[in-house]
DNA sequence: TTAATATGGTTTATAATATAAACCAAATTT
DNA sequence: AAATTTGGTTTATATTATAAACCATATTAA
């Protein structure tokens, strides 16, 4: 059976990754609201996808308040697409 | 965004129970060499799905060996189709 | 016949992971 | 000017996965 890259394997990533395949860009608060997820949790497992190259991150300003956005790349899209084919195998779709 | 089933959301935990869904049993020796796993890490994944109600053990003797068999139940087959119906939401499958 | 090895596991210790709590700086509101 | 909100990061903790160590019985080899 094939392996599940372990970085795409977390509910959390998983959902990001999900999120940014399906848009251009996202920032750190809508990524929270969109996941439900805790600042903090959010914050480690983006540095995560962030290390491993699979989106890249962008801290800036947005007037007076810092905002922190996110893209996918395409090392990101390769890997969530390679994840993919290898949970059909587990799934049978 | 869907909640994904802690207990089935493991690799080695999603593997037994993919292939439990496709086959009547499959015995402990089997069960190893299909994931892949050692004894150790098979024993304690299988516990917790049975504790769950995910999945039924029979510890039996084939001959002069011991032999432990296990199916999935119908609870599980219920929670693995709900593990794939969340997951569609992130793969946009 | 007894010592070594294989089989089929379980228990326990350890490494990795996810998660939240605590914290920080700047901006805004009271 | 004190309190609160916003947008985060860092660090501590709880959970999880995994392998190592172990156990009992059976088999094979010396």
């Amino acid at each position: 059976m094939k392996e599940l890259d372990p970085l795409l394997h977390s509910q959390l990533r998983l959902a990001v990754m999900s999120i940014l395949m399906n848009v251009e860009e996202a920032d750190f608060v809508y990524l929270k609201e969109k996941t439900e997820s805790t600042a903090g949790n959010l914050s480690v497992q983006l540095d995560k996808l962030s290390t491993a190259g699979y989106i890249s991150v962008e801290k800036g300003m947005s007037g007076k308040r810092p905002r922190t956005t996110c893209a996918i790349t395409n090392e990101g899209r390769k890997a969530f697409e390679e994840y993919v084919e290898a949970l059909r195998t587990y799934l049978n779709l």
